[in-house]
DNA sequence: TACGCTCGTTTTGTCGACAATATATATATT
DNA sequence: AATATATATATTGTCGACAAAACGAGCGTA
């Protein structure tokens, strides 16, 4: 059975002013990817939206095989799921897919910071970490929870890009698209100061080459995280149906 | 400039009698993925080989656009190349990627084999094991190389399966099939009794609940598969287009 | 009034056709 | 004879159309 609350969600129709940009004459299957796996880290498409096939083809005035094509693609990277005959939604991580998440970033966040800490004698990749910090803290600032969230999953990317290991970094990608999901489901509202400016203490391990004291506190921010999360409860709307059942 | 063996190998001609089976009349996409990486995995597809759309689409009894869209998956794989309006190839990873991927595999097998331990009350989980490792045994008393090198991928993933972590199992998927690859690309075959009956050891260690032991098994394990490669120097069509451009 | 069923509409899945690009062949030129 | 150019062929990229399935509305019945 479905709630109500599922059926308005599976709806493009408020998230459309956000989306919506133009109708270009030309766009390339990578824009279009681009657009919809930022609107959904940003939370702009909720996880359970509907992704209709017609309607992001007109949206993005591609024809709709290349949507097709995307979403594939979204699927695969798990960030929607596919129903058959159903269409794509964007996907809700189960609690025991968001604990997976976490256990996989763990040591391969360790790779990088380790992998890190040996290139960091060139300059630029700490001032990179740097400048990508400053606009997390811009962000706080404007209190954009959206962006913040975003940032903060694209400041482990650019970690992992930075590390030269291309494989870890389109990992870490996955990963992080993942997890915003995850925080937008789970994050108790409750706690909103939550990892402040553990970034920040990050790039100062490494920018000091402190080895065990970047990867300590690279996995107790992971920590830290994964325990604002109400992971011990179901999803909200199984939540919800139980507090329903019972009343 | 390509070379001769280049072009030669750039065509399903001789591996066709392998992959033909019979146009069918309905096949799945997971079917035809499942063939394509199998004859990748075992070397029947090598790196290189040309996978034309349409040649493939006669072979399976599907339309183009289905190989199309598996081309496209095991291109997101990066278990083949998309050259843009030239078509598929079978991918030829280069050192880098190959270092990439064991520096990625460690840690990964690492949490892998702690997970296995903490289940390993059940006793399927060793059983199972065992039972592959027997079917590996079985291939290398055959001298079936090819059975091997997959066989030995697949333990991995089975490893990765019996975690409990699917998240961990899907990447280990795609990193071994990348391994599967890089051997066939740079292992020396001076070499060919390289990892013998590591995977019984390790299985072993799991099966006392060593860990310790099991994680240290399992990294020399690694260590020692990618010792035997040469990744010294690049990949073998380069050396051999620098010996023919010496000669 | 509430439930179940049938029909119409919408959306997805699949395919074949056309256009664009790259490759290979043949011809002409230096 | 070798290189460059033009033509022909084959392969990929893209799209719109058709078929199938699911969803929603409306009707009928208990």
């Amino acid at each position: 059975m479905r709630k109500k609350a599922d059926k308005q969600r599976e709806s493009l129709a408020q998230a459309d002013e956000d989306v919506v940009q133009a109708a270009e004459s030309t766009v390339t299957d990578q824009e279009i990817y681009d657009r919809i796996i930022v609107s959904i880290m940003e939370h702009r498409l909720p996880p359970g939206t509907k992704l209709g096939e017609d309607k992001l083809a007109k949206i993005f005035g591609a024809s709709r095989a290349r949507v097709r094509q995307v979403l594939a693609r979204l699927a695969l990277e798990r960030v929607v799921v596919l129903h058959p005959n159903r269409g794509a939604f964007v996907a809700e991580p189960t609690v025991e897919e968001a604990r997976e998440v976490f256990e996989v970033r763990r040591p391969l966040e360790a790779l990088v910071v380790r992998r890190v800490i040996e290139k960091r004698t060139d300059p630029r990749i700490i001032a990179r970490l740097r400048e990508h910090v400053q606009a997390e803290e811009a962000a706080r600032a404007a209190r954009d929870r959206r962006a913040i969230i975003r940032l903060s999953g694209e400041y482990h990317v650019l970690l992992a890009e930075l590390s030269g290991n291309a494989l870890a970094a389109r990992l870490m990608h996955e990963l992080t698209s993942l997890t915003c999901l995850i925080i937008f489901l789970y994050d108790a509202p409750s706690v909103p100061a939550c990892r402040d400016q553990e970034h920040s203490e990050i790039t100062q391990a490494l920018a000091d080459g402190n080895e065990a004291e970047a990867i300590r506190l690279m996995t107790e921010h992971l920590d830290h995280v994964e325990a604002c999360l109400d992971l011990s409860r179901g999803r909200p709307e199984e939540l919800d149906l139980e507090a329903a059942l019972a009343g």
